[in-house]
DNA sequence: ACAATAGTGTATCAGTTAGATATAAGGCAA
DNA sequence: TTGCCTTATATCTAACTGATACACTATTGT
């Protein structure tokens, strides 16, 4: 079977947003969607092209002053045609390398504290997230008043906060059990 | 900065339960560790015989009867320092493609009950995980009494069983919002 | 009896993806 | 005036996935 190339989905569903350059799409993806997709350089600018190539998208360049051109993409009939044929195959089980949890199945062979330590560190960075989901979800209703896409964008932005406080709840708890546990036992031998 | 090649990481946390081959290790990710790290065959044949060549592990050759040789690789007391060197580096966020949400941002674009399904068959999987992970949750003690990694076991188990819970819970909530929505604003324009 | 399917085991290939870097020009700050 | 940030396009290598090849055994179906 035809191997999926998802990436160029994703940089469609970018472009269904509206026309814009490979550094936008790079851009907009670090700014607003890291935390449930991402893309490197070394995958937008050749696909670009082979959209274009397809006719699933069409090039303008745009000149600038003082700036380096833009070559604004935009999606075309048949280019939406087609994202609408993908967004209705069946999505897989996500397929994951979650570190945290690979650094913790071998947590007999290591310090105890080092465990504690990292999990520490977890929840840190998650509590991060949580603030960082929350504040977005407060001015919401008012920066997205007008977009048609609001919804959808809010119904992203509450699969954060749902896995956010899932991840922070779990952290509590293993840190407990953690600390419950006889240092010995999980000391290096 | 030297790329990470956590692959290498990872088939190392597996030798640490005990010498196996390459095909053991393949087997155990499928059967207990797939949801939240996986490895190809393509990454553990010839990391195993980078391992042997750097010293981290020892191969031995057992002969079978009516089957293939088994090349047998064990960690060795370098391999094992250089495992918990690891453990100590601090993990970065997780980067992560989830395909469902990347479907769900160009909402407005697709028809509404196509959406609806997506979510639907999503919340199905989520539902079957659940399953999984309880009746593991529910067999746990009895079958790893004896097992000095079983609370570190547990502790991954938890992660599976919050986010699966976070899942579930937020698939019902986006298919309460979209069923509430008005179908004529989620058609096709 | 014979075919199809599944299991054990090692191994590699082609396509996909991540991360880093090259290039080049302008602005801005120490 | 050196150094860093931004805008913008582009490419390269290393890492990684999914599929498949090979070879032999074991089980199940008809």
């Amino acid at each position: 079977m035809a191997r999926e190339n998802k990436s160029k989905y994703a940089i469609m569903a970018m472009l269904s947003m509206g026309p814009m350059s490979g550094y936008d799409i790079k851009k907009l993806l670090e700014e607003r969607v890291t935390h449930f997709w991402n893309e490197s350089y070394g995958q937008i600018y050749p696909i670009l092209k082979l959209l274009q190539q397809e006719g699933l998208a069409e090039k303008t360049v745009e000149r600038q002053e003082g700036k380096p051109d833009r070559n604004v993409f935009e999606l075309s009939a048949e280019g939406l045609e087609a994202l609408r044929q993908w967004q209705r195959l069946p999505v897989a089980k996500e397929k994951r390398r979650i570190e945290i949890v690979l650094k913790l199945v071998f947590g007999s062979k290591v310090a105890h504290e080092d465990l504690i330590l990292q999990i520490e560190r977890f929840r840190d960075m998650e509590q991060e997230m949580l603030v960082f989901y929350t504040c977005i979800s407060e001015g919401f209703d008012l920066e997205f008043a007008a977009d048609p896409d609001a919804p959808f964008k809010r119904m992203a932005l509450n699969f954060g906060l749902h896995e956010t406080r899932a991840h922070l709840a779990w952290s509590d708890e293993t840190l407990k059990m953690l600390r419950n546990m006889e240092p010995s036992k999980g000391q290096q031998g």
